[in-house]
DNA sequence: AACTTGACATACGCCGTGTATCTGATTTTT
DNA sequence: AAAAATCAGATACACGGCGTATGTCAAGTT
């Protein structure tokens, strides 16, 4: 058999841990998970994620940055055949709810991500979530279809009110039955932007 | 010089705990504030933490719940002088955005609240903001003047918007500008809830 | 084949939490 | 009022986690 390459192997590992790792965050939470117990179940010791990662908090970013980028491969495909722009602003606000229904997601995202390396805007993945709203809203505001607000805002209440919403849900008693409400209250909401109701 | 009573001087250890609590997590974060030094700020030891808290939590919980008392004391007296109850929302609104530039009340209450103590609306204290707003929500609602949309769902994303754009501004280069446009942005963003725009 | 590199393991020190035990002052009891 | 009980808080200890310094051996280089 030929000789592994090196960064084959390291590739892999790297792989192994933002995995392993996001398995962690995501069911303790990032303070609770031990990174001895991580390492270990993929066989491996602390000395590659340090070697790879930096520390707990370098791991941490990773594993958002993965996270957060198949969010916004799943809000853009859900937005995919939307009527027109709003609708597709829409759709991914719905989109994002749902999502966020993921206890991963809820927990190493919207909870330990904010907490442990800063807010969302400044994140090295630039928050992809944030970054696809904002080119949608711009485009809405450019067509007279929303009222001319800032757009930085604009989009931050927006993709916070559809991530706000699923904390909710995800808590409330009856996520079931929550999911319609925060979804209907979440489009009317977004409806005030609107230049003339529909 | 009469005796101290028992019950005095524990009142006031506790109120000790709370209040250099409340300086540790505000300016150093929950996981990273040591109980040893901040009880010892105060003439104690983590004894006294322990006896009157249970654990580290116990005592983000206390501080949680003093701070997220605050927070709605000032609202209503932000609120009081509007001149109708949509007014009231929209005050009450904007003075959350204000509170949250405090940093203590972003990383204790919207930071660490929820990353280490679950849902806010699980809290013991309640969440008094969420409560305030579901009170002025469900009078809205009542009088015709807001759509009929699920109470809950609403407050907690009026209230989850007000806090969330007071963190972008908090968060944004140029916190002096961005304020003004974020009240806009949530003051729009909530009309959607009215039946009629104004 | 000798040498260098570097990805990861091993070993160590430090710190922080939580708990078990102790102590002395305030209450209570007689 | 003296003895007994209580209890707020201090002291001491055990355990575990993080980060770093150092070691090691396979992959790559010359």
């Amino acid at each position: 058999m030929a000789v592994r390459r090196r960064q084959e192997t390291m590739e892999e590992n790297r792989e192994k841990l933002i995995s392993a790792g996001r398995k962690a965050f995501g069911s303790q939470g990032f303070a609770a998970s031990s990174m001895d117990e991580m390492t270990a179940s993929v066989g491996l010791t602390r000395g590659a994620l340090y070697h790879n990662f930096g520390d707990k908090k370098g791991l941490l970013a990773a594993v958002v940055a993965r996270v957060d980028g198949e969010m916004v491969a799943r809000a853009q495909a859900a937005s995919a055949d939307a009527g027109d722009e709003w609708e597709q602003l829409l759709a991914e606000g719905a989109a994002y709810i749902a999502m966020a229904l993921d206890p991963e997601v809820r927990r190493i995202v919207l909870l330990d991500g904010p907490a442990f390396l800063g807010d969302p805007s400044h994140w090295p993945s630039q928050n992809a979530c944030l970054e696809a709203t904002k080119q949608v809203v711009g485009k809405l505001i450019a067509d007279g279809v929303m009222k001319p607000v800032d757009i930085d805002a604009a989009a931050r209440l927006l993709c916070g009110a559809a991530l706000n919403a699923a904390l909710w849900v995800a808590d409330s008693d009856d996520p079931k039955s929550a999911l319609p409400k925060a979804v209907d209250a979440f489009s009317l909401m977004a409806e005030g932007f609107l230049v003339e109701k529909r």
